[in-house]
DNA sequence: ATGAAAGCGCTAACAG
DNA sequence: CTGTTAGCGCTTTCAT
């Protein structure tokens, strides 16, 4: 691997005049040596160490970004919003799945700051972390979930409790009296959020909240079938908002098992939109959050964070309600 | 940020000690010194440069993966399989979508290179830009499609033709009679294998080959639809053996809009067995690739190739064949 | 058992 | 218009 004290010695310069040219400050440069020296380059097919430069210039050009699973549609497209707003801005992605475990979590925050990253998005397990990401001192934006935290992190994060609203207040709306809720524990803040606009819809609209009618485990597929298999031990149900696409999934699963027509018998409306929504069966009606703009927004913050520019370090995108065929 | 020269400072030791220290290369380290260097360490919560490290090392523990686009479910998994295996390595990922274009790749095969990556994994769009590979001298390793090229990268693939051998053979097994294959074209590697084992499954049970019963577009959902609407027009149908399973959904999307009743009426297989399969209405009998373990495979013939380990180059993995309801 | 010092490849201030 | 040189923070050889 060539360096540039190798291409500066072929072309018969030093390596500032290299370094110059190549980093387009060669306004005091001749042509001459300019052509020179890019044509060595060229048929050297020279590639500056990044690292050497990184050192010098304190800054990497690469971000970080922790997610519990890039499986997860959710985050894969969370992740592809991210890795092409950055590519836009010059910078590399990490990519790292936490699995929601905070020693990961730990881990990967370490190794980041190791690696020198210029700044990270991660959307943090739940509150219990706070001491590693506090005692972190790279540029940082929260997405998705808005843990407890007093400091100067960037926060994106979508109105959860409005979008829950309007998905029980579509139900609703479509006849349903006796209205499940299955999403994720409390602690995940989203899952949190939406149980709080489930609650306050039906209660604007003089429904009743009943504890039976609300499960609360995972934002998994398994989930979902579970959740659905319980509530109906446990009571008549007519209508489920489900707090992501995935628990959906999962409940229409279980409804079909149960020769339960949707949404004939129950109406399903999931939360989020992933890819797939439109592709299962029957098409699901579903609260959109703008997850790439999600992953967009975070790079943009993250950005200006990391060059001190001055920014709304708190955005909160809105939802919108698609209605497909499950409601 | 301190230093290990801060560090060294602090404990009145010299940055000889306290890197040993840090890299337990400290059999000659008295337990005392040990001690006060690993207290101030701790108290200081000093994180060593990695940068730094990389260029004294020549090594950054990070290798990058170049896939088409993660929000796909097979490369979420295989990206997911590569970042797991990577790990427990030590190894870190920078994560790149190429969109299967060109430029793309030779844009991020560059900066790769100036972020001197340790190695590179990456499912390249199509044979055309062997140059920019053959120019990277960072090791790599080719997952899922083996493009033309004479160098001694890795490959990781699968048995496609067995596996589309066996989808095809199944459906014949089926009663079928009229086999359409829709996939992607040609020119993508594994799509042209697939072709191979359909043609070679029609000919070995003396079915006839009919041009008209093949449409080759993208691995997309939409191309499943579009092959549907397309081989409905021109001739009959009872199966249809998909490129992949991206291909299925829509396909069978789209013999639902035809009120065509599958698998009753018409049988549909897939390739893959991407996380979703199962969950599509109905479940999808598909070609199972170990698409997790591909990813796993690559990063341990990767380091293998980086720690100039002698190892095998060439790795076909089997398909396996999932039964469920769709034919 | 510990430290001095060279050097990884680059940038940029400064000198000429 | 071009070159000299001092680091960036770390590891490692060699002395002691």
């Amino acid at each position: 691997m060539a360096t540039i004290k190798e291409i500066a010695k072929m072309a018969g310069v030093s390596t500032a005049t290299v370094s110059k040219i190549l980093n387009g400050k060669d306004q005091y440069i001749s042509e001459a040596t300019r052509q020179k020296v890019l044509e060595i380059v060229e048929r050297e097919g020279y590639i500056p160490n990044g690292i050497a430069k990184s050192l010098k210039m304190r800054r990497t050009k690469t971000i970080g970004i922790i997610v519990p699973d890039v499986m997860n549609l959710f985050f894969s497209e969370l992740a592809r919003g991210v890795e092409d707003a950055a590519e836009k801005k010059g910078y590399s992605v990490i990519l790292c799945n936490s699995d929601n475990k905070e020693v990961k979590e730990e881990k990967y925050l370490n190794v980041l700051q190791e690696k020198m990253v210029d700044g990270i998005i991660m959307t943090a397990a739940e509150d219990s972390m706070n001491k590693a990401i506090k005692r972190c001192k790279t540029p940082m934006v929260l997405v998705d979930r808005d843990i407890e935290l007093d400091m100067s992190v960037g926060r994106i994060t979508v109105n959860n409790e409005e979008g829950a609203y309007k998905a029980t207040k579509f139900l609703i709306e479509r006849g349903c009296k006796d209205i499940g809720f299955i999403s994720s524990e409390k602690k995940n803040k989203p899952s949190a959020e939406r149980l709080s606009g489930y609650i306050k819809a039906l209660k604007d609209h003089g429904l009743n909240v009943d504890d039976r009618k609300i499960f609360l485990q995972n934002f998994t597929i398994d989930s979902g079938y579970n959740g659905v298999m319980a509530l109906l031990e446990k009571t008549n149900i007519d209508g489920i908002f489900c707090g992501n696409d995935l628990i959906a999934i999962g409940a229409i699963q279980a409804l079909k098992e149960k020769k339960i027509k949707v949404p004939e018998k129950v109406k399903v409306i999931g939360f989020d939109d992933i890819s797939i929504a439109q592709f299962i069966d029957p098409p699901l009606t579903t609260i959109r959050q703008p997850i790439y703009k999600l992953g967009e927004e975070a790079v943009n913050m993250l950005v200006a964070i990391i060059e001190k520019r001055d920014i709304n370090r708190n955005i909160v995108l809105e939802t919108e309600l698609v209605e497909r065929r499950s409601c």
